[in-house]
DNA sequence: CTGAAAGCGCTTACAG
DNA sequence: CTGAAAGCGCTTACAG
């Protein structure tokens, strides 16, 4: 692998023109430009980004750590965030906390030692006090889809405004008729769209009664089972606020198991959207979150601290999700919304 | 951010002695280690990774090309290998062609300028003269789930036996007595598996006729809008071979919506066993496909490569896959296959 | 066991 | 517009 010193003895100059031609920092005389461009053809030099970044302090790599890739929401973030910072000439360097908090601290102490410029930290993949800590580093640090009250004002976040997800659902549920609205939810991450459906539900004069509440942990098997559970009760639920759509899916898949018809006999809501939502059997009703906003947003917010270096303003996003009504929650609906 | 010789300084030693009891390459004797422990806990230090790399010549970093995250396919494996990767302390850069070959060129440039420690390229992300000419510059590539016939012992593939999942998936089928057997594939990418289909039929007496082969593209909408056109034959075919899951889901929905019944009417089998796959409606009989054991495989082949800085062996790895047997295509199936 | 020195491949003021 | 020199933060023989 040839250096730019190669180039520089090849075409009779400088290392320091070398650079300058490469870099365009520096205007250089055009005949001695084509000599060094001719010189880096011959050789096929290829710039090392390693000495260019020990000699800049700056590497063009963000670190993004999630907690796994096998759930849609992430690997959909992530691919849309991959693809922002390649148009920038940045380098996604990837970490997976496997939901484990000790895995997390261990994955941004090494990205620190990376030198990596930035940080986006998504779905608590990490512990706020490791987050903040980082921070102080001096590197931005952007949190998203985080659940942790505490940490409002002290690091910037993108989030989704998840109370609002819960509130839509419901709100369709209601106008739909129902009122006996029972709710599979991974607590505590999903505890706003409970607040959510709770205060609409109180608006309505419905309290949720404590066997109307499973608990789940965000798995299809989760929903399917919790389902189960709610088909067990002496009053059986008219419809179903799943804490997300793979949740959802299980549910709907039981309730069809148990020879029940959606949305007839029990209408179902899911939240997310994901790809899979629209060809459920019935095509599932949910609250989109707009992944793709959220990757943009979260991305050009650590762009722009690191390029403008200025300091970072703590300031938090909420972005807005909308409903989206399909067949399991209404019948008469056309093929046209998928 | 402090440096080595900030902690060299502090512990009145010089950069060699800080860096030794770092690495371990050179025994330090046991009072000045511990000055030089003592001083890097004082300051905090983090070594610099970057430095480090330059003054090695390497970095510690794999490149990961491939075609898409939204794919659960490739989500999955590149899970597995950020695990794997991440207990050799290296990281993974992860880089997404979108099924664009021009800009797997322009990421495997950009990637070789980082000078990353080797690469593996997945799913014919890149074309192969890119790749090949990017092992020529000495670095270590391995080629997987890859798609070109004239690539094989120029590169190291780690791949899978998709001909066998064809043959698989077909003789299952026939053993279920079913002679009329219609596919939907996404060819060129999925023409192996065409292969294993027709020689086990053939090998049967059984031609497949040409309007039982649909070209689709992965897609569950393609599976959906093949099999309707399937389902307007004058001779319904009795079973069909996805070319993978989401399009036989896409293709059980079809049958679905028109009213007939799966396996009685029509049976399905696809090919990868995503998790999905386990919990669609009805669960789907499927070629399972070992992404843990590929991941594995293709990343310790590299780290190998690395580490041992031997001769890159030019050698083909063939992972078998293996049925798995759901109600899409046997009624009598219990719930355990789950 | 520890220090002095050179080197990894770039960039960046500073002269000229 | 171009060159000489120092520096980024580490590692690595080589002396001692």
């Amino acid at each position: 692998m040839s250096t730019l010193n190669d180039v520089a003895r090849i075409a009779g100059v400088t290392a320091a023109t070398v650079s300058n031609v490469l870099t365009g920092r520096v205007p250089v005389r055009e005949a001695t430009r084509e000599r060094v461009l001719a010189a880096i053809e011959a050789v096929g030099y290829r710039p090392n980004m390693v000495a260019r970044s020990l000699a800049c302090g700056k590497t063009y790599t963000i670190a993004l750590l999630v907690p796994s890739l096998t759930n849609p929401f992430f690997s959909e973030v992530v691919e849309e965030m991959e693809r922002v910072a390649g148009t920038h000439d940045y380098q996604i360097l990837l970490a997976l906390s496997n939901g484990d908090l000790k895995q997390g601290a261990r994955h941004l102490e090494r990205l620190a030692g990376r030198r990596v410029d930035g940080f986006i930290i998504m779905g608590n993949a990490a512990a706020t006090d490791d987050a903040v800590a980082l921070a102080g580093t001096g590197k931005p640090v952007v949190l998203s889809v985080w659940n942790d009250p505490a940490t409002a004002h002290i690091l910037p976040i993108v989030d989704i405004d998840f109370r609002l997800a819960g509130e839509l659902a419901t709100r369709h549920l209601l106008e739909m008729g129902h009122r006996r609205i029972a709710t599979i939810l991974e607590l505590p991450v999903q505890s706003t769209r409970l607040d959510g459906l709770q205060s609409v539900l109180s608006n309505a004069g419905i309290t949720l009664p404590a066997d109307y509440l499973r608990q789940g942990d965000s798995s299809f098997e989760s929903g399917y089972y919790e389902m189960e559970a709610l088909l067990a009760l002496e009053t059986l639920p008219r419809a179903i606020f799943a804490g997300n759509d793979t949740m959802a899916m299980g549910a709907m898949l039981a309730i069809n198991d148990a020879g029940k018809r959606i949305p007839t006999d029990i209408a179902v809501v899911g939240v997310d959207d994901i790809m899979e939502a629209a060809y459920a059997h019935p095509p599932l009703t949910t609250v989109h979150i707009p992944k793709i906003g959220l990757a943009r947003i979260a991305l050009s917010r650590v762009l722009a601290a690191i390029e403008e270096e200025a300091v970072f303003p703590v300031m938090d996003t909420l972005i807005a999700p909308y409903l989206v009504v399909r067949q399991s929650t209404r019948v008469e609906v056309t093929r046209q919304s998928r």
